[in-house]
DNA sequence: TTATTTATTGAACGCTGTTCATTTGGCTGC
DNA sequence: GCAGCCAAATGAACAGCGTTCAATAAATAA
């Protein structure tokens, strides 16, 4: 068909990403379906195997927009949310998966196949939300800490990370929790707290 | 076909539902297909849907099944794990989630259609850990406590679950961190303090 | 203008979940 | 012991999925 110079390799694989962005959010990554983007876009299926070479690169490119997007989220908050920087941090995070559960769900739903490393570029994008956080872990704590504030960071996103999870899966709803946010940012505060972090500010 | 009264109804159902938990984890939720548990049982697709009623109804009773599985192992691990009982829990909990990932990741992976309410007997195999985990948090604590225990042990759920998490999907180990059991203890023992327990008993 | 290259197609394959008319074994009443 | 009934079990049918790949058509090079 005529489709040939509509869209450069650049703009197809963005057309792609941005259009199967907008499924994942509607249908979650169990009803996601490749067919069905390339169709959106005005492909046929085996587009998608040109442009990304299998249906996993494509899910793992969707998924690192994700990152951008909740990343850009975050940075937005801390700039507009006052002093408890620390508390702007965990609602935000936790907002966005709330806000996108099915686009939330996907960065952990989706198993690589074994054989399969993690482009660079994609890791990247990922490591950038951890960076963001780290900033404000270490900013929260006193200075000359002995605490491995890398190490610290990484168990404190498992903290959120772990109350994002149960909120979003409505396995909190079925136990009787009805603030997870606040469950979580009380449970930062006491461990930051065990590090000398001062709260109330 | 001769196969009327090989089994009554709930040895059948018990078939499924064992054949049904083997091939989960060896397969993950994702690849899982019903059509393989009916084929290994020696029935056809359509007895799935006579039996369950649908899909979703195997796969709970599957994931109500590991959950007696991992319950059954936080009270072996705690009747056998000597006076540090917090220490007992926390490992016990995350040991099967890592021992089990597919089994693990499919209780939280599998999202129920909206019109789907869990049945009262499997809501309660859920509920019997959060028994387990509430009863030795209750312990820990101080007698006269003012903290809200049941609350307070949910969130501790959430907190090992998020490190649990970030452990099974591979993010810990993109993150550089080696020893997620001892992350998640530490930040329980961190947050039990916070509330009156006496750490290194 | 012709030849070459390369992006794109869409049919084919084997799998999936779900439905449902049909069959068949076991049970009940005669 | 037999006829009739009921419910369990079947398996074909349908629509969808991911994945592959020979064929094709468009863009580029000669």
């Amino acid at each position: 068909m005529g489709r040939r110079s509509d869209h450069t390799r650049e703009e197809l694989q963005e057309l792609l990403v941005s259009l199967g962005h907008v499924l994942l959010a509607q249908t979650g990554l169990a009803r996601f379906s490749g067919r069905e983007v390339a169709k959106q876009a005005g492909y046929s299926v085996g587009t998608i195997y040109n442009v990304f070479g299998s249906l996993d690169h494509l899910i793992v490119a969707i998924n690192s927009r994700s990152f951008e997007i909740w990343a850009q989220q975050l940075r937005t908050r801390l700039d507009t949310g006052g002093a408890d920087r620390i508390g702007s941090l965990v609602a935000a995070y936790f907002d966005f998966a709330q806000e996108n559960p099915h686009l939330w769900s996907a960065i952990y739903e989706h198993h690589l196949p074994a054989d399969f490393a993690l482009p660079p570029q994609d890791e990247e994008r990922r490591a950038a939300l951890t960076g963001i956080v780290e900033r404000e872990i270490r900013a929260a704590l006193p200075d000359g800490s002995t605490t491995d504030i890398a190490l610290l960071t990484r168990s404190l996103i498992a903290v959120v990370h772990g109350h994002c999870s149960l909120a979003v899966t409505g396995s909190f709803a079925l136990m009787g929790v009805d603030d997870p946010l606040g469950c979580a940012l009380a449970r930062v505060r006491e461990i930051l707290s065990a590090h000398g972090y001062r709260t109330s500010q």
